[in-house]
RNA sequence: UGGGGAGUCGCCAAGCGGUAAGGCACCGGACUUUGGAUCCGGCAUACGCAGGUUCGAAUCCUGCCUCCCCAGCCA
């Protein structure tokens, strides 16, 4: 999926900015480590304002950094993503990433994108392309280190063998119910397996012959010896190796016995070298095995595993299983579905990679588990978008306006500004004409209070053009409903002209009315039609287990698709993946559907590219997050009074 | 009743013995040709509880309480 031309220069033009706003975080932000950076390490944090007795940002580089005062490595900090390939990546597992990087970088390190591919049952390279592709769309690089445990069967089998000659490991005949009696429970200890005790020599015999596939799946396993009385279960002889006569993804049928996530994880960090192995709270219990593993086999300046809490979302899912039974039991429509907190998800919803990257940093790294709100997601996504989309006028639910008083015909092109926020953003134009669609919501026959937008004898300012006046209300006679308003246009009151009334420093001409409001519309002779999904919470309540069943707590109003939307001419060049704040609604990205005509119906008139450039058969749009809105708590808070 | 962690505003989070940062949310107000954005102001006498040490503690000590994780030949 290629980023668009226009928002990568724009996600250029933005990580500048940050990077001046914040050059603390510069390198953190960035998260390329080593790239026109020399020292990105002690050169962010002179110019940090702490200056260089600065103190570190989370408790984890704040234990690097003595790690380096102490110099207990000789070597660069070297830290890993070490993501299993069996499903995709989400929102969680950005947080790791952005911790990952971000930590090498700020040291001026590099980080390693391994796949802890140990479980040929589990996994499939279609994960590790994936898994691939949104790490890179996150902004990351591992360069030229992409490694693979299964790269170290080979090495991993001689550290096993190792094990056994120094009486560390043993092979056990245990079936895995056995093993589990074995182990105790979390209040009594385990007892020893009858076969603890066998000779080097037997093990050494046993195991090779596991590995030359003498024995059934399950029937015996590689244990260390450790202590089947300690409190910490994992170190009550933890399997090291299993018999799995399985295809793995990558190493084919070489190996019928693969080595534990237990086993692997520390010596594969070893041998790439990895000065902290960074992961999330559950593994806290592991360490003292990691630990074991790495001092019995006497590894010098071995990794330091260190746990952090991961990140958790309000009305969101990232468990695998759950996610795989909304997408399978087709709740949503697919991995990439815009309602999901899978990257995919995201990128197609129109989450700037920037800004998941931002909020990631923003939370903050720290081992208290917590569930972040998501509308603080929302905020910084917002704040990102803001600074960078360009607007673009488009009516979601069309009511249709004349203007009796503009001439038949007649076309103007009003000019008007592409972002506010940037003047480098420049303008554009857009038709106006006699015929217009305004937002049916703009107006109101009966206005409450407050309600200062359309109404009967009320004025508003078009957008970038005139002041209208609503002087008549045409009604279906049938159904009572608003069909269409007749409006009379103020030709004084044009924007940006001298002209424009009552905004130009002279205080009160132009008949002393000033506007409250200030609405979107399109032409309704040029105007595109388009189809656009607003997407809502996928789950009703902040915590989707509540009551039991999450399934239960789903929002049955998560997707509204609109297919009568109109918009206007200058998106005809859009691209999959723009994005761009609709005024006054949100901010919104143009779906891959597009490219598909008319496959969910939404007949969009054929269009012909002007300048050679295959323009889409048709223009669907995805909320990314509408726009803080005020009204709507007005709103709620008349009809409380 | 085993082992490992965590408890600072509704949410995230600084703080590392000197008298509670910041962001989100929320509430006011200013400004505004997006009821957007922006700007200004408000928002923890209080740091799980109880004692203790100290001139002084969220920070040190003691005890207690609550919550989370661990009994896969998953990661």
């Amino acid at each position: 999926m290629q980023e668009p031309v226009k928002s990568a220069e724009l996600a250029a033009a933005h990580t500048k900015e940050a990077s001046a706003k914040r050059p603390a975080e510069a390198t953190a932000i960035d998260g390329r480590p080593g790239e026109g950076n020399g020292s990105p390490g002690s050169g962010s944090r002179e110019n940090g304002p702490d200056g260089l007795e600065g103190k570190p940002s989370n408790f984890i580089w704040e234990i690097i950094e003595e790690d380096i005062k102490q110099g207990v490595f000789h070597r660069q900090i070297h830290t890993r993503f070490p993501p299993e390939p069996n499903g995709y990546l989400h929102i969680g597992h950005a947080k790791a990433i952005c911790v990952d990087f971000g930590t090498a970088a700020r040291f001026g390190g590099v980080c390693n994108l391994r796949f802890d591919d140990t479980n040929p049952t589990k996994e499939d390279t279609e994960y590790v392309e994936s898994i691939m592709e949104d790490v890179r769309w996150l902004g990351f690089d591992w360069e030229d280190r992409l490694y693979y445990a299964s790269d170290y069967f080979e090495q991993l089998y001689e550290y096993a063998v190792q094990l056994i000659k120094m009486g560390k490991a043993y092979v056990c005949d245990l079936s895995p119910d056995e093993v589990r009696e074995y182990r105790g429970t979390l209040t009594e200890p385990g007892r020893e397996s009858p076969y603890r005790n066998r000779s080097v020599e037997e093990n050494l015999d046993l195991f090779r012959r596991m590995r030359a596939g003498e024995f059934p799946d399950g029937s015996r396993t590689l244990r260390a010896k450790i202590d089947m009385a300690a409190g910490n279960i994992n170190l009550r002889d933890p399997v090291l190796y299993r018999i799995q006569h399985a295809t793995h993804h990558r190493t084919g049928d070489k190996w019928c016995i693969y080595p534990t996530y237990d086993f692997a994880h520390p010596l594969s960090d070893a041998i790439e070298g990895i000065t902290h192995s960074l992961c999330t709270l559950e593994f806290e219990d592991h360490r003292p095995l990691y630990n074991w593993l790495l001092e019995t086999l006497q590894i010098p300046e071995p990794p330091k595993q260190i746990e952090f809490a991961r990140l958790e979302l309000t009305r969101t899912v990232t468990s695998k299983r759950k996610l795989r039974r909304l997408v399978e039991e087709g709740y949503v429509r697919g991995w990439d579905d815009p309602r999901l907190p899978t990257l995919k998800g995201m990128r197609r919803r129109g989450y700037p990679p920037e800004a998941i990257r931002d909020f990631c940093e923003r939370l903050g790294v720290t081992k208290t588990k917590g569930v972040v709100a998501i509308e603080y997601l929302e905020h910084v996504v917002r704040e990102d978008l803001n600074r960078r989309a360009l607007r673009r006028m488009a009516v979601l639910r069309p009511l249709k306006v004349v203007l009796t008083n503009y001439p038949e015909g007649q076309v103007e092109w009003v000019e008007v500004e592409n972002n506010p926020e940037d003047p480098q953003a420049g303008t554009r134009r857009v038709p106006f004409s006699r015929e217009l669609y305004i937002e049916r919501d703009d107006f109101l026959e009966n206005p409450p209070p407050k309600f200062y937008r359309l109404a009967p004898g009320r004025e508003v300012r078009l957008k970038g053009a005139y002041i209208v006046r609503c002087n008549e209300v045409v009604k279906d006679p049938a159904t009572g409903e608003v069909v269409e308003l007749r409006c009379t246009y103020d030709p004084a009151t044009r924007s940006g002209g001298a002209a424009a009334a009552g905004e130009s420093g002279e205080a009160g001409e132009a008949g002393g009315r000033r506007v409250k409001a200030t609405i979107h519309w399109v032409s309704a002779g040029h105007a595109i039609p388009a189809e656009v999904r607003l997407y809502d919470y996928l789950f009703l309540t902040d915590d989707p287990d509540e009551g039991g069943d999450f399934i239960a707590n789903l929002n049955p109003n998560s997707l509204e698709v609109l297919t009568s939307c109109l918009v206007e001419p200058s998106l005809a060049d859009a691209r999959v993946g723009d994005r761009f704040q609709f005024l006054r609604h949100g901010y919104f990205c143009v779906d891959p559907d597009s490219e598909v005509a008319g496959s969910t119906g939404t007949e969009t008139a054929p269009r012909t590219g002007e300048q050679g450039e295959a323009r889409l058969p048709r223009l669907v749009f995805n909320r990314t997050v509408s726009l803080r809105d005020t009204w709507a708590k007005v709103q709620a808070k008349v009809r409380s009074d």
